[in-house]
DNA sequence: CTAATTTATGACCGATTGGTTACAAATTAT
DNA sequence: ATAATTTGTAACCAATCGGTCATAAATTAG
């Protein structure tokens, strides 16, 4: 019968890992941004070939939008993994916040935020992904925030789509101001002041 | 005697205004940031010639330089103008704000927060131009938001320091967000609120 | 006038850019 | 074993990059 390793694809196979591909040149990017980040770069991060790169991503902007589009993703997840532990939803919301400082807390900063500000306005597919990477985080968030007002948690004359968004924004400042300005300790405080101000 | 044009250099003249060619490059690095923009770029929307460039300011990233310094400057200068209009010092705090949001409004966006994002962490001159600016700033903001407290606009029992810090991560977070995500109304009602709840 | 000095111009430079392609190597199917 | 298929490798490509330089043009000094 033989059909151990069934649907194992004909001809020579991959050497690498693509999600581990994926996230070193994530992290090239994430670091020095698109345009400072050469294909050459690319490959000495990863460990490939140009050949294979293209190959298998297509282009640089190809393989930019993969590594964008896991950071996202991964860093939504490893958010929402911490808002759920305690019974307090202010402190849930408090814990997302520590989280993406930590996720944001060295000069490299937030890649989402350093794609917006280096490519959105020029770049409409980063555009699309980065607006609906958002809107899917102020709605998480507007959530959190109307949790913690049933639960007596945060002043409830205040509007919690307009405070997730105050939130975000605070957030986007942050992951720029963290770029030699302020450090992660300073951030940190900053925002818990900030959310302070609501109960 | 003809003391007349006295100190005029010998040799031709030059053909252009520096500051006009300054003001054609900063348009050109704050709408594409500074790798994105070229040189030729540069030939093209200051009408110079890149000998002409090169042999005024150097080299590219040294007009890079003038261009922000000429960019935090000019800021500086319009929001301090507008500061010192009304007799309330909220409302000049305000007006500041708006004045901030009018000149960061558009995709371009804030040509220091771009510069922050794109460059401070691996280019130190940019890094110590912008902590500079930015130092200037908060005394700037500090100082404005003690006087509101002094006339009994903000309330006492918070920090003006912490106050100002707060107001620049919000203004930073909005020149991120105002690039694709949120729009010119919806970034200075958000930066209200957050002054509402200041008094 | 001529000499000296400064600027404008565009040809030119090597290096690097993103991207392609031809071929060797490694595997499965028959 | 051989054919078919896929991947790894590096040579190769035109275009562009930031930057230089020789020379012509325009001015003042003498």
């Amino acid at each position: 019968m033989a059909d151990r390793r069934s649907n194992r694809p004909v001809g020579r196979p991959r050497e690498f890992d693509e999600d581990a591909v994926l996230e070193a040149a994530m992290g090239a990017f994430w670091s020095k941004g698109y345009e400072a980040t050469s294909m050459a770069d690319l490959c000495c991060c990863t460990g490939l070939h140009k050949g294979s790169l293209y190959q298998t991503f297509g282009d640089k902007h190809e393989l930019f939008m993969r590594s964008l589009k896991r950071y996202a993703d991964e860093e939504f997840r490893e958010v929402a993994a911490v808002a759920f532990e305690s019974e307090s939803p202010l402190e849930n919301i408090r814990a997302a916040v520590q989280k993406i400082c930590d996720d944001a807390g060295s000069e490299k900063g937030c890649m989402m935020i350093n794609s917006m500000v280096e490519l959105a306005p020029h770049d409409p597919e980063v555009k699309a992904l980065l607006k609906a990477i958002g809107d899917k985080r102020v709605r998480f968030m507007t959530d959190m925030i109307a949790k913690a007002q049933q639960a007596g948690e945060i002043r409830q004359d205040l509007d919690p789509y307009s405070l997730a968004r105050q939130l975000m924004v605070a957030l986007a400042g942050s992951a720029a101001m963290v770029k030699g300005f302020m450090d992660g300790d300073e951030i940190v405080d900053n925002l818990s002041e900030l959310i302070d101000a609501w109960t």
